[in-house]
DNA sequence: CTGAAAGCGCTAACAA
DNA sequence: TTGTTAGCGCTTTCAG
């Protein structure tokens, strides 16, 4: 690999000057720069990012950690994030922690080592990791999920709202009488989701009926059994089922259809986070869209803010909008 | 941020010395080890790996690059290729193309300048491609697709095999009248599927209508359409349509289903890639499953092994197996 | 406007 | 066994 000093030896000038070339720091004349670009040029010279970030102390690089890349969830996030990192010139070191918390904090400890300017976190959940988050010194925003009572740099949905939308268009349609299939409620995005639920129903004046509550988590396998003990423990079929997620709704319809249940003839079926396979799902699943390259985008935009700018910036929590999709899974209006 | 000076400031001894505890590089008595622990606990030191890159002219980085990580067959992919950098020490960077061949170009540069040591490549179809991946001067592997011809370090799977083992299948439940919906024939695999559909074909003594070959791509779109023409160009419905993704499937039976018509009662219909949904789609789709958290995993061994041992090696192709899995899409020999 | 030189944090000879 | 020192490739004062 070519270095500036045999671009300079090359081109016949400082140092220096092949430094000012390259980054635009100060004016060179014509002459010498059109030399120096010259050399570049025939070298196929490409600056070295190591050496300039050890002077800069900056890498230009985030690092993303995730729980689990294949929950389709993700990607999406991700390509919000590359976007906004590559039209920064920033690059981005995924991290998979497949929910291994020793291997979260060997991430940690990598990305302090390898000196990322920011990180950006999509699954926090509790204080203990956050207050690893913290201890790294580094500056972050989390997405998505959050511990509880956290109050800095967030980017996520509105989801109390999901499970409000989803119970109006449930009550819209005339269905009183709603189950919940619950996610983890250790998760924020859980918990917002059953306030939701039960706010929707105050809401619509309905009342919840507990027999018709199954906490599990975002699962299609929890959907499924949610199902099968819905099915077991009560004597009666609800006229609706309001799911945490659409991989829940997909258990559900699963276990519904193996007793040979109809939907949404025999009972209605809510999604939530609008996978992208629901759109083609066994029965078309009305759902709950949650902008995720946005947000993605977003965390990473304001991650990047706040690296860029020397001010330290007030703490910032945006809130995206999520949006009611209809499809079959829940019926039509009998006009 | 500590840096070793602070270190052996602290510890009272020399730079060297913290050098050689913190590397294993060299014995240190256990009293000054001790003592140098010590001040890397108080100081929660770190060491710095852009220094240290700069000067072992390593940086126990990969680079990844992918043209759509929204498309499932990847994540799963970038699963293997993760667990195994993360236990060799090395970190990931991801690197999203969106198809976009000023980014693809642009990415090679950062990852260039950045100094990653190494390089994965999952979607390089043609030899222009192929050429500026060698000009980096990068070691790399792809994996895959792969451009004509290109006899160096690959690991994929054998896609050939894919569509051989649907004709068989197919052949076996009695179905001799296949329509083959193809992927987009400028890709290695597409074009490998599309050889296997034919030898598969000839396998069974059955021959290829080339009314029922429709060449599209990858895409839920392309299985959707193709399945429309196929409605409206031909009379009677084959028996069988063996289509070269599962997403491909999806569409073929979103089209065929509009339609009122039945699988695998009026048609069956066979994927390939295995993809999450398909186990649970509409109808549960039979298909051939890849192995693509080893093909990732594969690849970046490869890759590692390549950068870790210092004489130059062999290249190497690694072709993996692809397995038939029967769900409901076909149908079942009636006894 | 251009060049010389110091130094970012670390490693690895080489000396002691 | 431990310490001194010269760079790795680049940026950035500071002189000229």
């Amino acid at each position: 690999m070519a270095t500036m000093k045999d671009i300079c030896k090359r081109a016949g000038v400082s140092i220096a000057t092949v430094s000012a070339v390259i980054n635009k720091s100060a004016y060179v004349s014509p002459a010498l720069e059109e030399r120096v670009n010259k050399a570049i040029q025939e070298l196929n010279y490409r600056p070295n990012a190591v050496a300039r970030s050890l002077k800069k102390k900056s890498t230009k690089t985030i690092a993303a950690i995730v729980t689990d890349i294949e929950n389709p969830y993700y990607p999406t996030m991700i390509r919000g994030m590359d976007d906004v990192a590559f039209n920064f010139g920033f690059s981005f070191i995924l991290c998979n922690t497949t929910n291994d918390p020793i291997r979260f904090r060997n991430y940690l400890d990598l990305i302090v080592e390898k000196q990322a300017d920011g990180l950006l976190l999509a699954n926090i959940s509790t204080e203990e990791e956050l207050a690893q988050v913290e201890k790294t010194g580094l500056k972050y925003v989390l997405l998505n999920r959050k511990p509880p009572a956290y109050d800095k740099n967030y980017v996520g949905i509105n989801n109390m709202l999901t499970t409000e939308l989803s119970i109006k268009h449930l009550a819209s349609l005339g269905y009183r009488d709603i189950a919940y299939f619950s996610g983890d409620l250790l998760i924020s995005t859980a918990r917002e989701r059953w306030e939701g639920f039960q706010s929707g129903m105050h809401q619509q004046g309905l009342k919840v009926d507990e027999a018709l509550v199954f906490h599990g988590d975002y699962t299609f396998r929890s959907g499924y059994e949610s199902t099968k003990k819905l099915l077991t423990e009560t004597k009666q079929l609800p006229e609706a089922i309001c799911a945490a997620s659409d991989l829940v709704a997909f258990g559900a319809v699963k276990a519904l259809r193996e007793s040979g249940i109809r939907i949404p003839e025999d009972i209605a079926i809510m999604g939530n986070d609008n996978n992208p396979f629901s759109e083609n799902f066994i029965v078309p699943l009305s759902t709950v869209d949650h902008p995720k390259y946005e947000m993605g985008k977003m965390a990473m935009e304001l991650l990047l803010e706040e690296i860029e700018s020397k001010e330290r910036k007030f703490p910032k929590q945006i809130v995206l909008p999520p949006s009611l999709v209809v499809r079959d899974s829940c019926g039509w209006k009998s006009e």
